[in-house]
Parts: structure tokens; sequence; C-alpha cells
DNA sequence: TTTAAAATCGCATAATAATGCATTATACTC
DNA sequence: GAGTATAATGCATTATTATGCGATTTTAAA
């Protein structure tokens, strides 16, 4: 049977069920679990299913709403939204990043929570804006709209002329030698600008960000005040970056 | 049964009752109360339900998600959209204001259409942000949240540089004597200057805005170069404006 | 305050998942 | 068709997650 077969066998099961077991595919199919796990990694990543433990969901096609944005992982950026919280204080001048963890992250502020938050996102700017006591500034410019955050010259140079406690950044690659980097050239020096306005810097990533590499550094690990992960600061995945000193939680 | 499945069962039960019991559960289940009071714990981190003694409640209050946006008489306002794409031309810069009547007329715009747009709306640039030749330029500054426009200083300095070809404004009252007049002080310094920065200027307004008044005046009909309604140009409800020599469409 | 039920905590255990590596199958080149 | 590179698979090992149990703390009501 060819992997493509399986992966349309599997597929087909969430015709009768919406869940499958890893073992009953494994016994059905008469091959071992771990082709099964490989196959639920492959039709997660095109964003056909949800892996369980013990199984996976489909995911149902979502509406394509301009507006409903879905969370990739929405559980582990959950958890890392939740650790975040404590660096949060009342009063500060805070600039936000985008990117789903932090908009995660921005859901679970508190309502009543008082603050100056900069942002050039708009899904986050959207979900701050529910917060009668936050005051909001949107950094304008060209807007880059597949991230849906503006970049250019504009927002840099609002980024010059402001100074801020603390920047939340959601990131999409961390890596123990490089740092922090980005997939585009113009997010890596807006996010450069925004750590160099703030006073501290904290990143917010989920594992699957972790250990990989981009074309365009934004920052080394010195520059970061905590990395917060869904993992607890011990665990063995993030030990390379425990190793070279980095604040892990 | 997996964890997930588990959580559906839970919540699947509030449609029977408002309350469920952790040891009702344990048993139905056949499984350890504790495992259940890790669910509700997991469910309530995700807001789901509300814990209390020995069971757990349904949130209710599911308060909608911040992104979707409704359109009250959608049906008029795509009327009115569709009259106003004639006054689009490919290559223009365009200003576009907030509200919902813009939201619904920026839904209809081309998919391919290519322009420059300003825009001050975070609903109108989430939908903009779906064409990929629009060139979507956001302008910065302080929110304000009921509206989702920036505001303040910063918007006027910016729309003070620019020119534009035309400026599509959504307005909240229109009067014959009065003209274009608005609630908020902040928003009505706004509307002025893209007025001034704009070549032609296009007011959409349902009806149901027609011969009312505010406290802040933003300009007179002369300043106007169209209005659009999802009236016909020649219906009596707007005959005193006609008279007055407003350009109705 | 007392008391019993319920919740939390720490730990042990078992199930499931990820990883590195060896083996086998498949595709590709000459 | 032989040889080689690549991908797929299974197995052993290690990591992670789920769950139950006992000890301890918290809660709600007598």
């Amino acid at each position: 049977m060819l992997k493509k077969e399986r992966h349309q066998f599997i597929m087909d099961k969430f015709k009768d069920a919406d869940k499958v077991n890893t073992i009953d595919l494994a016994l059905e199919l008469e091959i071992s679990e771990d082709t099964i796990r490989r196959d639920f990694n492959e039709l997660h990543n095109k964003g056909l299913i949800e892996k369980v433990y013990g199984g996976a969901f489909l995911v149902k096609d979502k509406s394509r709403n301009v507006f409903d944005i879905s969370i990739f992982n929405e559980d582990k950026k959950i958890i890392v939204g939740q650790k975040a919280l404590s660096f949060l204080s009342e009063g500060q001048v805070i600039i936000m990043t985008g990117g789903t963890t932090n908009l995660s992250f921005c859901k679970l502020i508190p309502i009543d929570f008082a603050a100056t938050i900069y942002t050039y996102s708009l899904p986050i700017a959207m979900q701050l804006s529910q917060h009668p006591n936050i005051e909001l500034i949107f950094i304008g410019g060209k807007l880059q709209k597949n991230a849906m955050v503006t970049v250019g010259i504009d927002v840099v140079q609002v980024l010059s002329k402001i100074k801020a406690d603390v920047c939340f950044i959601g990131v999409s690659s961390l890596d123990v030698n490089q740092g922090l980097t980005e997939m585009g050239y113009e997010v890596s020096i807006v996010k450069k600008e925004m750590i160099n306005a703030s006073d501290k810097v904290i990143v917010l990533a989920t594992s699957d960000k972790i250990n990989r590499k981009m074309p365009h550094k934004v920052c080394g690990l010195d520059k970061i005040d905590a990395i917060v992960t869904e993992l607890s600061p011990g665990s063995p995945r993030i030990k390379n970056f425990a190793d070279a000193g980095a604040r892990l939680f």
C-alpha cells in the first residue's frame, strides 16, 4: 500500500467517525504505529487533521472569513500566554508584535488591565480593542498582507521615537547560535527596532519554532530577557538553550 | 476514549443540564474523579466552563468573536456598495474611512483590483488585506475602540501630507443644511483632513443616516461630489437633497 | 469550630510519542 | 539491468503525556 493511499484511507475514516485511534489504524492496516504517527504528522502539517494523544481529529473546514483567524496549536499557545502573563504589570508601556502566539496571549490578558500598548498587527489591535483600560496605539505603515502587520520606514520611524518597558515578541524561528531569525527582511528590521525601543524583551514561542533558522537575523540570545515556551524550563528539548544561559520560562 | 472526546462529552452534557457533577461524570465514564477534575481545569483554562465545588457550569457569555463584525442593514449597504463601485478606477490613490457601509463596499471590490488605499479603520484594513494588488497603507495613531479607527494628531499629520484621488466616506449623519456631521470630535477632525487631502469626495450612506444631525460638523454639502444611498436618486425621501443641488446616486 | 466532601499535590505507572538508526523498498542514472 | 541515491518503514531507546492513588489542603455547610 502506498503512503498516499494510506493517507487517503485515514482521511476516509473521518467519514464514519470524527476521530481515529493510532493503534486501531495500525492493526487494521497491519503496519507499525510509528508509520501511522508519521502519517498523522504529515496530514497535520497540511492542516488536514489535528493530532491528539492517542489519535487524531479532522479539522473542520472553517469558512474562510477574513476575520476569523484560526490559531494553529492553540492549546500550546494558551499555555505560553498564561506563563507570559506574569511579565505584565499595570501601567507599563508595552510593544506587542504580531502572530498567533501573541494573539492567544492577548486573549488572556485580564479585561480590565491598564497599560499603553503599541502594536503593528491588525489582529492584535482588534483583540486589544476589547480592553477598555488599554491605551492602544497602532503603528501605521504599509501593510504586509500575509502577516497582517505594517512594515517599512514609517514603522521604524515611529519605533525609533518611543521607549517601552517591555516588548513581547512572537517569533518564527529561534536557534541557540543564530538567536532570533525571520523569514522576511522587512519584518526583521521592524523587530530589531522594537527590541531597541524596549527595556525588556520577552520572546513567546511554541516548541515547533525552536531550533530553527531563517535567513534574516533579528538579534542574538543575549538581547532576550525571557523565552517563554509551552515546555517546562527543564525540558531536554530546550536543554541547549538552558546550557547557553538563556532564561527559560 | 481520547481525552478530547471526553472533553466534548462533557461539553455536550450542558445541552441537557446547566451543571455537571464531578462524581456523576466519573461514574458514567468509569474513570477517576481526578481525571474529570483535570478535564474541568483544562476546559476552564480555555474559558469554556466555570468550576464550582463539586462540578462545573457552562460559561454562556461566550463573548462573540472580536473579529466577527455584524453589519446592520447589510442588504441596503450592499446596494450602496455596488453603486459606489462605479467611482473606482484602477491605479487611483484612495482614502477609505471606517464604518460598516464602507466595509460592505470593500467586500464588493473585485479581488484583483489594483490601487493604493489609505485607511485608518482596522476592519477595513483586514478586509482589504485580501486583495493582492492593493497597496494598503494603514494610518497609525491612537485607537478609538468603539469605532475601531485611529484618531489624533498622528493621523492628521499623515493625512496632511498625502494627496488622494478620491475619498470614500461612511457617515453617521447627513443633513441638507448642516451637511456632514459626526458624534465624536476627534473623528470629525480626521474626516475633515481626509476631505482636504482628496480631489473627490464620495459619501456612502444608508437612508437611516439621512436627515440627521450630530454635534461636530465635518463639511457642507458643497464639498461632497457624490452621495450614494440605497434609494433611487429620485426618491422623495431625499428630494430635499436633490433640491439643494446635491449629486445623488 | 467542626466535619465530611471535594480539590490539589506529589508521585508512580502505564500508554503514547519522538528520535536515531538499521533495513528494506522505490526511484533515478548511466 | 546494475548501481546508487532517496524515501519509507520498523525497531529500540528515550521523552512525554495521561491517569490513578494516597497524603494534604481547601471548601461549604452543620
